[in-house]
DNA sequence: CAAGATTGACTGGTCAATCTTA
DNA sequence: TAAGATTGACCAGTCAATCTTG
């Protein structure tokens, strides 16, 4: 009676799906002592190996100010550590420590857990079916990108 | 690469997807000077009329002191007033003001022409389906409790 | 005591400007 | 000149404590 576009409907549901999931996948970051963008680096850190802060950057959707931010905070929690470029004197890399390197994987193991109990309310298939919508959603779109996504992430 | 799970991937896509359609209504809100939040209790206003605090809480999904400050905004700007509940001396209304009421019609409007072209990407059909399925993850989560679980994962 | 609202301290980031090196 | 990183100012909210009324 409301809601009549179905537009509006699919991005007021979209949002609540999205906190919802959010605090799940919060809460487990929180017990570990991060955030959620904190755990997005070191993730990004584990899949791919050193990261200059730019493609880190990239991979994680914050602002420059936010990885210089980030990398500066696992550091001085000793699981990230700098490393200068050799071949650019501007660049940095960032690189998990030993200690930064167990941890994540541990954490990665249980947030998986985590959030597959958090989607388990649609079976495997249903979850496929609604990750191909949203990709069609969320790469059609015109322009305004800031960030440049690889496309086999 | 990974293998990854369904529900991972459905967690990724639907941040990207939560991100893409955000910067476009944020960019809108942000064209008449308003954040998402601010928009959101105007909308409540304008859907169920005056509502009071607590409620326009649990509609915006804000935490109790965010309410009072968005309304407090949105008071500055002339666009929402407070009233006192007659029937309960510690609660308050926000109500529309003439020109809250006014302005928010048109924004409202745009808005809904901002999402639609944002969603354009999927037909109207399966724009429903991904809003079902939303629907589906959001409701049905387990104890989404913020007390402290006993650490057996 | 509990429920509603408010205040003040705090935070996780963004943004714009700056510094350094290519 | 531009690209990479960093810094500092700033901001939209949260959180915990407080005040007031039921």
């Amino acid at each position: 009676v409301t809601t009549v576009d179905p537009a509006l409907a699919l991005w007021l549901a979209l949002g609540e799906a999205h906190a919802e999931l959010s605090s799940h996948a919060q809460a487990h970051a929180a017990r570990h002592g991060l955030s959620l963008a904190e755990l997005a680096v070191l993730g990004a850190l584990d899949r791919h190996g050193p990261l200059l802060l730019g493609e880190l950057q990239r991979h994680t959707s914050v602002s420059s100010g936010g990885a210089t931010f980030l990398v500066d905070r696992l550091e001085a929690k000793g699981l990230v550590r700098r490393k200068s470029c050799p071949d650019d004197r501007r660049a940095t890399y960032a690189v998990l420590t030993a200690k930064g390197g167990r941890r994540i994987g541990r954490i990665l193991r249980e947030h998986t857990v985590v959030i597959r109990r958090a989607c388990s309310a649609l079976t495997a298939t249903r979850q496929r079916s609604a990750t191909a919508l949203l990709r069609a959603l969320a790469n059609s779109q015109p322009g305004a990108d800031t960030t440049r996504r690889s496309p086999t992430d």
